[in-house]
DNA sequence: TCAATTCCCTACTAAAACTATAGGGATTAT
DNA sequence: ATAATCCCTATAGTTTTAGTAGGGAATTGA
């Protein structure tokens, strides 16, 4: 299941990409729009932007904007910035890599193998998803 | 993320389908190949028994057997019962399915919409594995 | 200048989920 | 009988999630 964080995160950042001006978007304005908790939606939106996807802009008038193109998004990164890992499990992550305590031998491994093709025909969806593709 | 439990019983419904004859396996016996705690495997086996994947037979000599041949059981199926719902979001939960409390229009929803993709693709991935294809 | 607005940052907390563990009961083979 | 084995319920420790609290710092506009 995917965290609220990522959920909201999502959903935040698709309503700063569907602006038409480029002009900052404040917490306030999406908090409202899409129901969330105002600070909690303030923490979120801090990794983002830590994470080079948005900037933002202090004091009155303030708020968040894209730094990129939402076409050069890719939902991967947002997903793996918010929700850390994309894989089922560690021992298949490819930017998280884990090996698992139990586990001797990872080519043995039913759970391994299946996870794999998880794995893999997810990254192919959220590749080719960009933020523009959910605008 | 995969939970330990649906990640441990896969591996032992795996070990199960592996014997080559059709005597029943011991929780003990499967617990230490695989390295899983005796008690929590121990309710883990009595989940897919209850869910009818599984037959067991108690005393001496007893222990668990498949109820139908690994090729007519799905990796959707045991995940399921397992792990929950496969989709990432309950709103597009085919199984499992809930309304966001947040959302007030599903076809409007950016990651409704992202996530109705990964669902359909895992669950293709999920049916075409069946417990034959593990082993 | 100064007050209002807005983001920045850290710490804390309540609730839920996960990962077991404990202990005894029921059944069966020998 | 006795040992082996599954059956079942309850409980407990840990981790994660989903927020909440409170003040600080920067910016704008009057």
């Amino acid at each position: 299941m995917l965290s609220k964080k990522t959920k909201y995160g999502i959903k935040a950042i698709t309503f700063i990409a569907r602006q038409e001006d480029k002009s900052p978007v404040q917490i306030a304005t999406i908090s409202k729009s899409e129901n969330i908790s105002h600070k909690f939606l303030e923490s979120i939106l801090l990794t983002l932007r830590k994470s080079g996807f948005l900037g933002s802009k202090k004091g009155k008038g303030g708020g968040y904007y894209l730094l990129k193109e939402p076409r050069d998004i890719l939902m991967t990164d947002i997903i793996r910035v918010l929700e850390g890992p994309i894989a089922m499990v560690p021992c298949v992550s490819l930017n998280y890599y884990e090996k698992c305590d139990d586990c001797p031998d990872e080519d043995a491994c039913s759970v391994h193998k299946l996870m794999i093709q998880v794995r893999d025909n997810t990254l192919q969806v959220l590749k080719n998803n960009t933020l523009a593709d959910l605008t």
